[in-house]
RNA sequence: GGAGGGCUCGCAUAGUGGCCUAGUGCGGCGGUCUUGAAAACCGCUAUGGCUGGUGACAGUCAUCGUGGGUUCGAAUCCCACGCCCUCCGCCA
């Protein structure tokens, strides 16, 4: 949710933002003609509730003679108030409603439009070349007895998978290396759960535009999380953070769930695009002024554990109309994938401000020691399923074996090279 | 899954319809005293909304797990839900 102050302050801020994304600016006329009507509603309420309090201390303090007379008089004030406390309730909705509508400010310097209007920042890394035909992933891993997509579909369905033996190695070994960068990094590792409750969920802003990408248990009013942002984010939840000391840094592993609404057709092959994958997350709690130098922090880490793996890749600065609602930046490192012949996201980046927080009720004491809305930011530090993908398809090999990236040999028992089995 | 107990201010507790503007203790902050400190004593001690003010602030409303209800009036009575604890059963 977006500071309401700034909307009465500076409309034209928020006006110019949904301009931005490709969204209708009339949506902050929308909020600020709620706020302004609840805001009335708010007014009236307590002025006639007080007028009834007052009037209720005086019968308690009346004699039995008094009372009747004064009781008819506090019935109709009484009914008054619940007629003005509906209003009230109502109003409250309206405001709630539109103010969901309205995504976080976008940064200043992110490029306007849609997908295609995304910025190359940098390119990391040389495009590996090849004296054979580069097999796609899935050929890689069936090759290694690694990934299984078949026995997936047999007992999930599409965009299942079993990684089996050098495979499920892997996934230990990448979430193992990416815990240890970020320990080193500062990061408290965390497990985090994959199930949540509707106010985490929406707390963060999955319950929004893109709430049939989610996965929900209605016999347990419960969902299943896309990402460990969505836990990591809740964990403080309703809770005044010390925040002298700087960011607080947690890194989360979990099971990610995801339902590809509405990609029907679209990487229907192996491990790019699956319902199910566990994910190294990363995420900050800072102050507001402190959030683009994090944000910044956070695209170098992703950066240096690609350059550990050795992948070539780009950053991107993605454009407003691509941004999620709680995002005012995100970069992604898009990953070569020598099989597709183009850069895939791997990692993803994004600046949220207070627009989480707010809504999860995450504050930190100013100075002043007055409680102030936190800021929140995530970042990917390894999205397993993918990286496995896209590593095995960079240091494939022609006799179908895969070279490992020295950073990640102690975590595979210090094999070099991943052999095809018989 | 079954049975019971609980949820009150940072922590601990009191509070079974109006004197609750939620008391007391601890902790914390400030002060008096003291060469300094401790002790003692005094004062303060939450969060959010709204209104007013340039402002430190003032006024007002809300908040006793959450949401409804009864009542002129609810921490207190009723209903539903959430969470925690204990025991039984089942279980990785």
């Amino acid at each position: 949710m977006i500071d309401l102050r700034v909307l009465r302050d500076e409309p034209d801020l928020v006006r110019d933002s949904l301009a931005a994304r490709g969204m209708p600016p009339a949506l902050a006329d929308e909020l600020l003609a709620a706020d302004a009507a609840r805001r009335a509603a708010v007014t009236s309420a307590d002025r006639l509730r007080s007028e009834q309090k007052t009037a209720s201390k005086e019968i308690g303090a009346a004699s039995k003679e008094e009372r009747p007379a004064m009781l008819a008089a506090a019935q109709e004030l009484a009914a008054q108030v619940k007629a003005l406390e509906e209003e009230e309730r109502i109003a409250d909705a309206a405001v709630r409603t539109a103010h969901l509508a309205v995504p976080n400010l976008v940064a200043d310097g992110v490029p306007p439009g849609g997908e295609d209007d995304s910025l190359v920042l940098e390119t990391v890394g040389e495009l590996p070349s090849y004296d054979f035909e580069p097999r796609d992933h899935v050929a890689i891993g069936t090759g290694l007895r690694a990934i299984d997509m078949e026995r997936g579909a047999k007992v999930s369905g599409a965009r299942f998978y079993f990684l089996t033996g050098v495979g499920a190695e892997l996934e230990f070994a990448l979430a193992n290396l990416a815990m240890a960068q970020a320990r080193d990094s500062g990061f408290t590792p965390m497990i985090a759960p994959s199930l949540v409750r509707p106010e985490a969920m929406e707390g963060t802003g999955f319950l929004g535009a893109h709430a049939d990408e989610v996965y929900r248990l209605a016999a347990d009013d419960l969902y299943l999380v896309g990402t460990s942002e969505v836990a990591l984010a809740a964990y403080h939840a309703d809770e005044i953070l010390d925040l002298a000391a700087g960011p607080i840094r947690y890194a989360g592993w979990s099971s990610c769930f995801r339902r590809e609404a509405g990609s029907y057709g679209k990487d229907t092959r192996g491990l790019v695009r699956v319902h199910w994958f566990d994910k190294v997350e990363m995420f900050s709690f800072c102050t507001p002024d402190q959030t683009a130098a994090e944000h910044r922090r956070l695209l170098g880490w992703e950066k240096q554990f690609l350059a550990a793996l050795e992948l070539p890749y780009q950053v991107v600065d993605i454009a407003a109309g691509d941004l999620g609602s709680s995002a005012v930046r995100k970069y992604d490192c898009e990953a070569w994938f020598p099989s597709q012949s183009a850069y895939r996201e791997l990692t993803s980046t994004s600046n949220c401000t207070t627009f989480q927080a707010r809504r999860l009720n995450i504050r930190y004491r100013d100075e002043g020691g007055r409680p102030q809305v936190a800021a929140t930011l995530n970042g990917t530090l390894c999205a397993i399923a993918r990286t496995i993908a896209c590593l095995l398809e960079v240091h494939q090999q022609a006799d179908g074996s895969v070279r490992v990236p020295p950073a990640l040999r102690p975590y595979l028992g210090g094999r070099e090279i991943l052999e095809p089995v018989g």
